[in-house]
DNA sequence: TTGTTAGTTCGCAAGAATTGCAGACTAGGA
DNA sequence: TCCTAGTCTGCAATTCTTGCGAACTAACAA
């Protein structure tokens, strides 16, 4: 994602306009790589700037989205924004929920079938499974009796 | 997924039971292809046996995907719902919406950077972009003025 | 065949995530 | 400073999904 100057400026250039609640949410955006829901991320706007409602994050989200300056993913719940726009995958811990940026060279080596003439704009990789962290934590983790 | 005899022989084993709702669903989904919703089979369900609800419709399918025998796709919008549990990934036509599988060989091949100790369960693949009938739709649109 | 019961179905209400709308407000140019 | 297109906010509405309880039934045993 561009960093907040360059974000304001763009939206000018859009003729949209750079309010406080947009500068805000730039900031607390860029370099974010908590992959933050709307819902995680109006919680830390409000305590910057009581009165700012979730409504315009979700707006300014959807803005930033549209303009290609953030990803936006789906993995079931509330959808989560990643202001990292390289071309980049995500890992999932199916135990704790935690995102992470994954890179993937050689992409180009597979081989795919059955796409017969879909044209493909963009392919996403969603690695699910554990993360270190909480691996640990099973293991550490007394037996339980099923 | 397995026939619907198995899948009834699997119930049974699990300790469920097999009720006409279940078995309508079973047959409804094997062999499926078109990834449908929750709504969209309820709606074929309901032409076959009037009354049957969407409730039962939901707690069957949620059954199914925590028997390992369906797969649970999130695309943003309704889960879908794929009864084809080989190894296969997904292709989704920004279009239309239409969703396709896709088979991927040589997937070992790809070199992944950043998963630091994550362990990887699963890794799916979603390729956006246009389906061959909505790109020459496209085509034979007249041009628009933007 | 009948009785028993654990599991199921259904309808409704509730919950989570997101969007539409309208009135008050304001950034940014004239 | 004024004007206005664009924005913000709060609320209602929508969509998708799940929780719950009462009525029902598959499946097993007698």
């Amino acid at each position: 994602m561009k960093t907040p100057d360059e974000l304001a400026s763009a939206f000018r250039a859009a003729g949209l306009k750079v309010t406080p609640q947009r500068q805000l949410l730039f900031r607390l955006l860029h370099g974010n790589e908590m992959h933050p829901t709307a819902e995680t991320l109006y919680d830390v706007a409000v305590a910057e700037m009581p009165g700012i409602s979730l409504r315009t994050v979700y707006q300014t989200l959807t803005d930033l989205a549209t303009m290609g300056e953030l990803q936006q993913i789906q993995l079931g719940g509330a959808a989560r924004f990643d202001p990292n726009v390289d071309d980049h995958h995500h890992s999932v811990c199916t135990a704790c929920g935690e995102v992470r940026d994954v890179y993937v060279t050689d992409a180009d080596a597979i081989s795919v079938a059955g796409l017969d003439g879909f044209s493909v704009q963009t392919a996403r990789i969603v690695f699910s499974g554990t993360c270190p962290r909480c691996a640990s934590a099973v293991d550490a983790m007394p037996a339980v009796k099923q």
